[in-house]
RNA sequence: GCGCCCGUAGCUCAGUAGGAUAGAGCGUCGGUUUCCUAAACCGAAGGUCGCAGGUUCGAAUCCUGCCGGGCGUACCA
């Protein structure tokens, strides 16, 4: 099914070119700004006016004579300064509403691009031996959010977990589990079922050692040798790291609903044999250059405090490589290896200058074409006080921790509003509901900004949040209960509806929204802002609460009735699909 | 200093290659329940879109300057 927009933009878009004697000029065909303007509207009569040198409203006169619209639209009408408004037939609204419904593939009649292309995603990116945090939540759904828009749309993603898993500070902890070992008595073996609160503890204290004790920091540095030639106990203490961390990772995913499994990690260690290559390529062709001591690239246009060229740091004086080495070895992997025709970096706001600098770098050594490169920046997860969010402590706050605690308080809402559900439903619904205020919120918001964090907004019925999305899904679903205790067969019932009957202007409404499902998800997806998607679905609910109020269905009459369950339906699978599908937040069938 | 982002209702925020009278939610005020979940709905009040210029048929949106805030800016990631 083409959306209905891409129709109207072709015809008015003949229309303007015939109008207008082959000047050229995009019609510019837009969602209406206010209701009574009707549906959509025409932009692009004023611009094309202008270049032809002719009164818009004349020009506007001549292109609804050609226009050839009248199986869509009601009469085309010209208003203000030469606007062109659109207003679509009932009847229309009607037909494609029983497309949707019929679409075999269950895709809403949204269709796959023509143009399939493999996009590589670098989202979440945690570190080894420590527990996800807040910091860590934004990447995280974001990227997830990117993934699901994009393969709906039928593109090739490959999801790239980077995680931090290498690194001088391995060193220290391997040496550590070293050391717990040989002062172990005889006969216990470390406790290979370590969690990642042992490791975190140990983290501290190897970090306190490595400063205090000289003997223990020369073991460090011997385990970072080792680490790299793969000699001594040292890959495997390293390996039990990662194994441990990374299962928590996968706890924390799961919870989150977000499709990251293991397979997609790929992490620094995975590139670090081919840092010395990307060192001496970048050398050879006289792109990097040694600077005090550290091999550097100066790409053009980036400037220091001093007004001196900005290096791109490849390798420190002490011979170690940097994340730029390790960023440029990953991109270059990503399209010689991955066939990437894009490569989508979703990281906070903070990291833009490194991403400008390593996509000028990786463009200079001809190992990407700049467009194909998108840094997908967003804000920080700020605090009541206006500050990055932090614990009372003043620590990073877990994300586990925070997952507990909205699913704890949607649990103290469900015992309020519903005490009679049984107990394993309540769980069911405070989880869905507390992990998916959690997500929603952060959703909704603009992604380039920052934004406060607060379980009292997030986990509000009214507004737009996902209690109140959960909400007009459970309550359709509860229709859909109450009509089959009154023996209405529900889905035989629409399934025979020939020509939708929209005649009240609630149903007319929500019907024309319900088609513009494509419109939203092509919006989200082009600009990567899941905001989109989520303002199209609280439109929605509202759209239907106010169908709701006005139109009774079940004790609809016959002629009322088949159609009413059909929007029913439909709205219900648009919810569906737009949170659980796109955002990966679930919907629940009662609340 | 330079660079990037931001400044929209009392508060939190939307505003989809510049479009018509700038929109939501919270809060405030008023109304709706013998009726499919009131975790809902309807209505009202509330704005010099930081300030000043400019570009043009038209600017919250683009350009310039200023004010205010955040972030970044050579060997952390």
């Amino acid at each position: 099914m083409k959306p209905v927009i891409d129709i109207l933009d072709e015809r008015i878009g003949a229309a303007m070119a015939k109008a207008a004697g082959g000047v050229r000029g995009a019609a510019m065909v837009r969602p209406a700004t206010d209701p009574k303007f009707g549906d959509y509207q025409v932009n692009g009569v004023m611009p094309l006016a202008k270049k032809v040198q002719t009164d818009p409203r004349t020009v506007a006169e001549l292109i609804i004579r050609t226009l050839k619209i009248n199986d869509i639209c009601e009469k085309p009408e010209i208003a203000g300064p030469g606007f062109i408004n659109l207003r679509l037939k009932a009847n229309f609204v009607a037909d494609r509403l029983l497309e949707i419904n019929a679409d075999s593939q269950k895709r809403l009649g949204v269709e796959k691009t023509t143009q399939p292309k493999t996009i590589v995603v670098d989202f979440s990116g945690p570190n080894i031996a420590k527990q996800m945090h807040v910091g860590h939540l934004r990447s995280t759904i974001i990227g997830d959010c990117i993934c699901r828009l994009l393969e709906f749309q039928g593109h090739d993603v490959k999801r790239q977990n980077h995680i931090g898993d290498w690194g001088t500070q391995f060193g220290m902890l391997c040496a550590l589990f070293d050391k717990i070992l040989l002062e172990a008595p005889r006969g216990e073996a470390i406790n290979r079922d370590e969690t990642l609160a042992d490791i975190e503890e140990f983290y501290r204290q190897a970090q306190s050692l490595y400063k205090n004790n000289e003997e223990f920091a020369r073991t460090a540095h011997v385990a970072v040798v080792g680490l790299h030639t793969g000699d001594g106990p040292w890959v495997t203490y390293w390996k039990g790291i990662v194994k441990t961390t990374t299962k928590h990772f996968r706890e924390v995913y799961d919870r989150l609903c977000v499709t990251l499994k293991d397979e997609h990690i790929r992490g620094e260690s995975f590139y670090k044999d081919m840092l010395s290559d990307i060192v001496a390529e970048l050398k050879k062709k006289k792109l990097a250059e040694e600077s005090d001591g550290a091999v550097c690239v100066f790409p053009e246009g980036f400037k220091n405090k001093e007004g001196q060229p900005l290096p791109f740091i490849i390798q420190k004086s002490d011979g170690a490589y940097l994340y730029a080495t390790t960023d440029l070895a990953a991109l270059r992997y990503r399209v010689q290896e991955l066939k990437a025709d894009r490569i989508i970096y979703v990281t906070d706001a903070r990291q833009s200058l490194h991403f400008q600098m390593l996509f000028k770098v990786a463009a200079l050594a001809g190992w990407a074409k700049p467009d194909m490169l998108i840094h997908i920046a967003f804000g920080s997860v700020l605090g009541e006080n206006g500050k990055p969010l932090r614990t009372r402590e003043g620590e990073n706050v877990k994300l586990k921790d925070l997952l507990t605690e909205a699913v704890e308080r949607a649990k103290a809402v469900v015992e309020e509003k519903n005490p009679d559900l049984p107990p394993e439903r309540k769980d069911e619904i405070a989880r869905a509901v507390g992990i998916g205020a959690v997500k929603y919120a952060d959703f909704s918001n603009n992604r380039t900004s920052d934004y406060v964090f607060s379980f009292n907004k997030m986990l509000a019925m009214d507004g737009n949040t996902a209690p109140y999305m959960q909400y007009a899904y459970a309550r359709i679903k509860s229709i859909e209960r109450k009509g089959k205790d009154r023996g209405i067969d529900v889905e035989e019932e629409q399934s025979k509806v020939e020509k939708a009957n929209l005649t009240e202007p609630a149903e007319l409404d929500l019907a024309k929204h319900l088609v513009r499902y494509v419109e939203a998800i092509g919006a989200a997806a082009v600009d990567y802002r899941p905001n989109y998607l989520t303002a199209y679905l609280y439109e929605l609910a509202q759209k239907f609460s106010a169908f709701y109020t006005n139109c009774p269905v079940l004790d609809a009459g016959a002629d009322k009735r088949p159609t009413r369950l059909l929007l029913c339906d439909l709205t219900a699978k648009t919810i569906k699909h737009g949170l659980s599908e796109l955002l990966g937040i679930e919907v629940v069938e009662q609340m």
